[in-house]
DNA sequence: CTCATTTGACCTGG
DNA sequence: CCAGGTCAAATGAG
């Protein structure tokens, strides 16, 4: 399948922003100093638009050159947040089959926290259409990690996947993914700009700036992000993220890219 | 050989 | 008793 990044989606969404680049900049020109305010805010535009093109580019080249570690015979779903905003799956062959068995071949797995997840258990729910897949952090007998999260797929829709997370990342493990959402979300308090850039920039994805998963309570709060265009591969992949109340406020939320484009 | 997933059995709370 | 959660042996991929 082609990924938004990895074969010449990067590319795509960097000429789409140059478009605008080059819009904005017309804008500037035409409104020749009688309006501040909207010379102000086309600039904005202008360079965030930018800072856009050379997110994208750094990310892709950074997620592009990365490969699964070794010993993983069935990835586990958010796993990767290089897949996170730009493959469409990295399940395997085998994968693909086996979840078809268990009503979870069609679409892509939800996309990856940057953490390391163990898959110790799977379950039918009762009234759900496909079974809660459960999972804890790798580092839970080397490091007594306590970090959890239960994933299943909505019965309405089996493209969108309910994500709830338990317990908090103690772990020292700070994943290439981890490390890229970092850096492609810098703190708003810090970059309020980046903010905003990221809310153009995303599809409706939200991300937490850092400490991924660390929800506390057993009672998770449902913000209702569905990641669609154009971070998340395959259009058809929205994810909800259910985050406990305390570190909602944490993440960053991030308007659909296509409103941006509009 | 190592490590991750699968899956049936078991445990626990309502 | 039932549903949800967890355990652990079996299995498979690299």
């Amino acid at each position: 399948m082609e990924t938004v990044y990895g074969n010449g989606g990067s590319r795509l969404v960097v000429t789409e922003l140059s478009h605008i680049k080059d819009l904005a900049m017309q804008l500037q020109e035409h409104l020749d100093g009688s309006h501040d305010r909207c010379k102000h805010l086309t600039s904005q535009i202008f360079s965030l638009t930018e800072r856009s093109i050379g997110l994208i580019t750094s990310s892709a080249g950074l997620i592009c050159g990365r490969k699964r570690s070794a010993g993983s015979a069935t990835p586990s779903p958010l796993s990767n947040v290089s897949d996170v905003l730009f493959k469409s799956t990295k399940k395997s062959e085998l994968q693909e089959n086996d979840d078809e068995a268990s009503g979870e071949g069609e679409g892509v797995w939800p996309v990856d926290d940057g953490h390391s997840w163990r898959k110790y258990g799977q379950k039918p729910i009762l009234g759900g259409k496909y079974p809660r897949s459960y999972y804890r952090c790798r580092h839970r007998h080397s490091q007594g990690c306590k970090a959890m999260k239960k994933v299943q797929r909505a019965n309405e829709d089996p493209t969108l996947f309910d994500v709830m997370y338990f317990g908090t990342h103690t772990c020292v493990e700070r994943t290439e993914a981890a490390a890229a959402v970092q850096l492609a979300v810098p703190a708003r308090e810090h970059d309020p700009d980046a903010h905003c850039l990221l809310q153009s920039l995303s599809g409706s994805l939200t991300v937490k700036t850092e400490g991924l998963a660390a929800a506390t309570e057993p009672e998770p709060q449902c913000l209702n992000a569905t990641c669609t265009t154009p971070f998340c591969p395959s259009s058809a992949s929205p994810v909800s993220w259910f985050l406990s109340p305390d570190i909602a406020d944490e993440f960053i939320d991030i308007d659909v890219i296509s409103s941006f484009f509009e």
